[in-house]
RNA sequence: CGCGGGGUGGAGCAGUCUGGCAGCUCGUCGGGCUCAUAACCCGAAGGUCAGAGGUUCAAAUCCUCUCCCCGCAA
C-alpha cells in the first residue's frame, strides 16, 4: 500500500477487516491496514463481509478503476469482481497453482519448496484459480523463516503490483490460464500442527520451526509444561525420538531420523532464551525428554 | 473486567507457601597452574530483591496499588 502510494495511486477507500478484540486483555486492536490508511487520509471501511448489499454498493461507489487485494481472507463475491476497468487483482505469496489458499508462505517452507514467489492474478469466483497476470519466482534460503520470507515476498509483491498495473493500463498485460497440473491448496496453519512431532524427521522438524516463525511458534512439552522452540538445526547425534542429550551448553534432541540443535527455545511465562542461557537457570535431568 | 506465569549483582535461575545473615550455575576482574587453553585451582568486585504505600521488633518473603515482560485463548 505505502508502495502504491508512493508510485502516485489514488487510493480511494481501504477495506481492512473490522477491529476485533485480539491481545492479551482483549483490547481492541485497529489492522495496520488502518492505522497506514488513516495516517495517509485514506477512507477506510471496515465490513465484517463482502455479501451484504450495502457494502458492494458502497465499494462500488468508490469508483475505483480496480479493486486489489493482498491477504485479505473475505471471500469476494461476484458483484464486486468486475468492479471498475480493471476489476478484482490478487497478490498472492506463491507459484500459482502451487498453494492457493491461506497460508502459502508456511506451506512452501514446511514442504521445503526450493523456490517460491509471487503471483498477480486476476480474481475469479475461485480460491485463487483466476488466470495469472504476471509471475516471479525468489529462492527460498535454508535459513529463511515465515517472518524473513514474508518480507522478501511482500517487497517483490509491492513492486509488482505497481508495475503490473502500469502494463495493464497500457494493455500490455494478458491473463494466462493456471496451468492445470501442480495444484496445491495451503491449508490454515492449525494448532495442533505447530506442536513438534518427535517420531517426524529431524528435516520436516527443521522446516516446521521456521515455518511457524515467528508467529505462532513451533511448541513441545518438557516435564508438562510447554515449551516454543524458536530454533534449531540439524546435526549428527543418535538419541531416541524426544530425548534429550545436552553436550556442554548445546541441547540435542532426537527425532523420527537425524537429530535436532536446539539454539533457541522459551518456556511459558518467560522469555526467549539462547540454549546456554536456558540450561544455566535449569539443570536438566538424566532422561529429559522433549513430548 | 477472558485465563495464567514472571520481574532477585552483567546473563539465566533458586529463595516467597512457613517473615529472621542475599544463595546457585555462569560471566567479569585479579592471582596461580600449564608448552598452551574457552580447561583446572585460589581470591575479589558487583544488589534501591521492578516501583510506591502499608503491617511487623524484623519484609525479597505478608497486604494494597502502579509500571514492565511473557504463555494460553481469541
Amino acid at each position: 500500500m505505502a508502495r502504491l502510494v508512493a508510485a502516485g495511486h489514488d487510493i480511494v477507500l481501504a477495506l481492512t477487516q473490522p477491529d476485533r478484540p485480539a491481545g492479551r486483555g482483549m483490547q481492541p486492536l485497529a489492522s495496520p491496514v488502518k492505522r497506514f490508511a488513516s495516517a495517509h487520509g485514506i477512507e477506510v471501511f471496515q465490513p465484517k463481509g463482502l455479501k451484504a448489499p450495502e457494502t458492494i454498493a458502497r465499494v462500488r461507489a468508490a469508483g475505483a478503476d480496480a479493486l486489489l487485494v493482498a491477504a485479505y481472507s473475505l471471500i469476494v463475491p461476484p458483484p464486486l469482481l468486475a468492479l471498475g476497468r480493471f476489476g478484482a487483482i490478487n497478490i498472492h505469496a506463491s507459484l500459482l497453482p502451487r498453494w492457493r489458499g491461506a497460508a502459502p508462505i508456511q506451506r512452501a517452507l514446511l514442504a521445503g519448496d526450493q523456490r517460491t514467489g509471487i503471483s498477480i492474478m486476476q480474481m475469479d469466483p475461485g480460491l485463487d484459480t483466476g488466470p495469472v497476470l504476471a509471475q516471479r519466482a525468489i529462492a527460498v534460503d535454508p535459513d529463511d523463516d515465515a517472518g524473513r520470507l514474508h518480507d522478501k515476498l511482500a517487497e517483490l509483491g509491492a513492486a509488482m503490483i505497481v508495475e503490473a498495473l502500469a502494463d495493464i493500463a497500457a494493455g500490455r498485460l494478458c491473463a494466462v490460464p493456471q496451468a492445470g497440473e501442480g495444484v496445491t491448496y495451503a491449508h490454515k496453519v492449525e494448532k495442533a500442527e505447530t506442536r513438534l512431532d518427535w517420531l517426524r524427521p529431524a528435516v520436516e522438524l527443521e522446516r516446521a520451526v521456521r515455518a511457524f516463525r515467528p508467529a505462532p511458534g513451533a511448541w513441545t512439552t518438557l516435564e508438562g509444561e510447554p515449551i516454543k522452540i524458536w530454533r534449531a538445526r540439524l546435526v549428527d547425534r543418535v538419541s531416541p525420538p524426544g530425548m534429550l542429550l545436552q553436550e556442554e551448553d548445546r541441547l540435542i534432541v532426537g527425532c523420527g531420523s537425524g537429530t535436532l540443535a536446539i539454539d533457541e527455545l522459551q518456556r511459558a511465562g518467560g522469555r526467549r532464551l539462547a540454549v546456554s542461557d536456558f540450561l544455566r537457570g535449569r539443570a536438566l535431568l538424566p532422561g529429559a525428554r522433549f513430548a
